[in-house]
DNA sequence: ATGAAAGCGCTAACAG
DNA sequence: CTGTTAGCGCTTTCAT
C-alpha cells in the first residue's frame, strides 16, 4: 500500500506550515503569490488531494445535501432530479441520493443513515412520511424542502403543485373539448395512504364531473409500474365499456403512453373515437412522435426551485411564504 | 441552533465511557446485555446520529464508492445505475453518483472532487479517460472498474460488452432475415474519439456488410438527445432514398425508438416494407406495445456484476481475468 | 466487559 | 502574509 500524503507532507516539502497550506488550498488570495505556486506546484508533483472529511470535521460544513426520491426509473424523477442537481452543483453543493422505491419505511432508514453525513440539507418527495421521519426531520433542524404536492402542512418548506388541481384542469379541458363519458385511471396503490398524490389527482376529477353532472368512474390498473401490461388492461376495460367511454385520463404519463401504444396498435382512432389525456410530462412522450395531450407540472423547474429555496434557507435569505407553487399547465398533444 | 449530541453526551448521560457507547453501536455482541440496552434507550431519546465523518476520518474506511456515469436521463444508464446500487446498497455501500454529461473533462474534475471523500472504489462508464484522468486513477491506487466496452486494456478491471460485437450480430441477423439495403444510424459524435462506443458498433456493422459484399452506408444523425427529431431527421432520409434501403439499424435504441415512433404515425408497413432494429435495450421499448428487434446489452447485470466485481476486489478476493464479458443478446421486437 | 489515552487530517482562532 | 495551538467526534490500541 501506498502512502497516504496529507497536508503535512506537502507543509514539510514546501517549508511551510500545514496552516499555509491549507489556505493556499481554500483562500488562495490571502497568501502569497510565489507561496502558493511553490505550494500548487508540490501539491500537483504529489497528486495530493485533501481529505474532505477532516476538514468537514472541523468546520462542520460538509457541502452535501440528502435527496430523497421514490426512484430514478422513472423520467419524471429524472427530470426532477436533474434540475436539483445542477442548481447544487452550480452553488457546489454534492447531492447525496436515497432512493425509497416508494416506501415510507425505507425513507425512515435512509434518512436515519444520511444524517450521519451531516447535510446541510435535505429535500425530500412528497409530504406524507412516517411519524418517525417526521420527528427526526423536525428534531434534526436542517434545512428541508417538501416537494411534488402543496396541499399539505409544510414540515419546513413546499415546493410543488396541486395535484388536485392537475386532475381538476385535465379533466375540465376534456370536458371543453365536448367529451362526456370520461374515464380516469389510477393505480390500485392510490388507494392506499402511500399514493396520496393520485388520489389527489382523481379527486380533482371527481370534483369537475359532478360539477357537470357528469358520471364518474374509475378504473384501477394493477401494476402501476409495468406500463404495457396497464396499457392492456385499460384496453381490454375500454373494449368491454366501449359505450360508456369516450375519454381515458391516467393519472401519470407512463401509464398513458402505455394505453395510448396499445390503442394506436390497435387501430383506434384517436382523438375521434377516443380522447386519450394524462397527468405528468413524460420526457420520452415529447421525444417520440406519440405526444400525449398531457398536463405539464414541471417538475425540471420543481427541481430548480426547490434546490434555490433550499441553498437561501440555508444562507438565512428571509421568506415570506412556506409554500411555492410552482404551477401546472397543459400540454396538447394530438391524442385530445 | 440546538446543541449537537455526540457521542460524549451519550457517554455521559448513561455512566459509561464513549467506547462502550461506540462498541454498543458497531460491535453490539461483545457489550452486556444490559449495557447495550440502557446506551439504546438513551441513544433513541436523545436521537442521536453517530457522526459519520468522525468514524471514517480515524477507521479510514469510507464505505462510499464512486460512481461516474455520462447521464442519468437515459433509460440505459439508469438501468445499469439501479444494477449497481442494488449491489453496492446490499453490501452497505454508498455510491457517491457524478454525472459527466458525456464529457471527459468533467469526468476528470468530478473525479478529483471526488476522491477527496477517500472511496473504497471507483466504477466508470467507459474506457476513454483524458491522460490526467488515467495518472490519477492509477496514482490513487483505488480498486476501479471500467464499464460498457471490453475492447481495451484494463486500467484495473473491465466489466462490459463488445460493441463491435453488437454491431456485428444485429447485423448478421438482418442479413438473415434476407434483409439487403442495410442503413446503419449513427451520431455525428460517433466520429469523435469520446464516443468511442457508437464508432465500435458501427465498425461492427461494416465488417459483417463487407464479408457479404454488400454496400454499406451509415447516416449520421445532428443531435443523438433528440429523438425525436433524429426520427424525423431518418425518415426524411429514408424518403428520399427508399429504392436503397430496406433496413435500418441505429446505433442506440431510444433512437430507434424515435425513429419508429415516426415511421409507424407515416404508415410504413413495419416490417415488410422496412425492417427497424436498434442496439442496447431501452426500457420504455418494453413497456410500450412497440417492442423493436435490439440487442439487449445487459445493462442492469452489467451493473450488478460490475459492483459485485469491485467489492471482490477490495475484499482481495483473488481474481483471474481482468476482462470481464456480460455478453449481448438479440431481442426479437416486431420491427425486424 | 469496559475504560483511558492518543490521534486520524484538517481548520478556527488567535498571534505575530 | 504566515505560524502555533487546540480540538472537531470518533475509533484504534492498549490496559484493566
Amino acid at each position: 500500500m501506498k502512502k497516504k500524503i496529507s497536508i503535512k507532507d506537502i507543509a514539510r516539502e514546501t517549508g511551510f506550515s500545514m496552516m499555509t497550506v491549507s489556505r493556499a488550498l481554500s483562500n488562495p488570495d490571502i497568501v502569497n503569490k510565489k507561496t502558493k505556486d511553490k505550494i500548487d506546484k508540490v501539491i500537483n508533483k504529489r497528486g495530493y488531494i485533501p481529505n474532505f472529511f477532516a476538514g468537514n470535521l472541523k468546520s462542520g460544513k460538509s457541502r452535501l445535501i440528502v435527496v430523497i426520491i421514490p426512484s430514478l426509473r422513472t423520467s419524471i424523477f429524472n427530470d426532477y432530479f436533474t434540475g436539483l442537481r445542477e442548481v447544487l452543483e452550480e452553488n457546489k453543493y454534492q447531492p447525496l441520493v436515497g432512493i425509497t422505491d416508494y416506501s415510507l419505511e425505507k425513507e425512515e432508514s435512509i434518512l436515519n443513515k444520511f444524517l450521519g453525513y451531516k447535510p446541510e440539507g435535505i429535500i425530500v418527495v412528497g409530504t406524507k412520511h412516517t411519524k418517525k421521519t417526521k420527528e427526526t426531520l423536525l428534531r434534526s433542524n436542517i434545512p428541508l424542502i417538501e416537494t411534488w404536492d402543496i396541499n399539505h402542512r409544510p414540515l419546513d418548506i413546499i415546493v410543488g403543485f396541486s395535484n388536485y388541481e392537475a386532475g381538476y384542469n385535465i379533466t375540465d379541458f376534456a370536458i371543453k373539448k365536448n367529451y362526456k363519458k370520461i374515464l380516469f385511471v389510477t393505480s390500485s396503490a392510490s388507494n392506499m395512504k402511500t399514493e396520496v398524490r393520485g388520489r389527489k389527482r382523481l379527486e380533482g376529477y371527481v370534483d369537475r364531473m359532478l360539477k357537470k353532472n357528469y358520471k364518474h368512474n374509475n378504473f384501477q390498473i394493477s401494476d402501476p409500474l409495468d406500463y404495457k401490461k396497464s396499457g392492456e388492461e385499460i384496453f381490454n376495460y375500454y373494449k368491454k365499456n366501449r359505450q360508456k367511454i369516450d375519454c381515458i385520463i391516467t393519472f401519470n404519463e407512463m401509464t398513458g403512453l402505455g394505453f395510448l401504444s396499445t390503442a394506436i396498435r390497435n387501430n383506434i382512432k384517436i382523438p375521434k373515437d377516443l380522447g386519450i389525456a394524462s397527468i405528468g410530462n413524460a420526457e420520452v412522450s415529447n421525444l417520440l412522435d406519440f405526444k400525449i395531450t398531457t398536463v405539464n407540472t414541471n417538475q425540471y423547474e420543481m427541481g430548480k426551485i426547490a434546490a434555490i429555496k433550499l441553498i437561501d434557507r440555508i444562507n438565512n435569505v428571509p421568506f415570506k411564504a412556506r409554500i411555492f407553487d410552482v404551477g401546472i399547465s397543459i400540454v396538447k398533444g394530438f391524442s385530445l
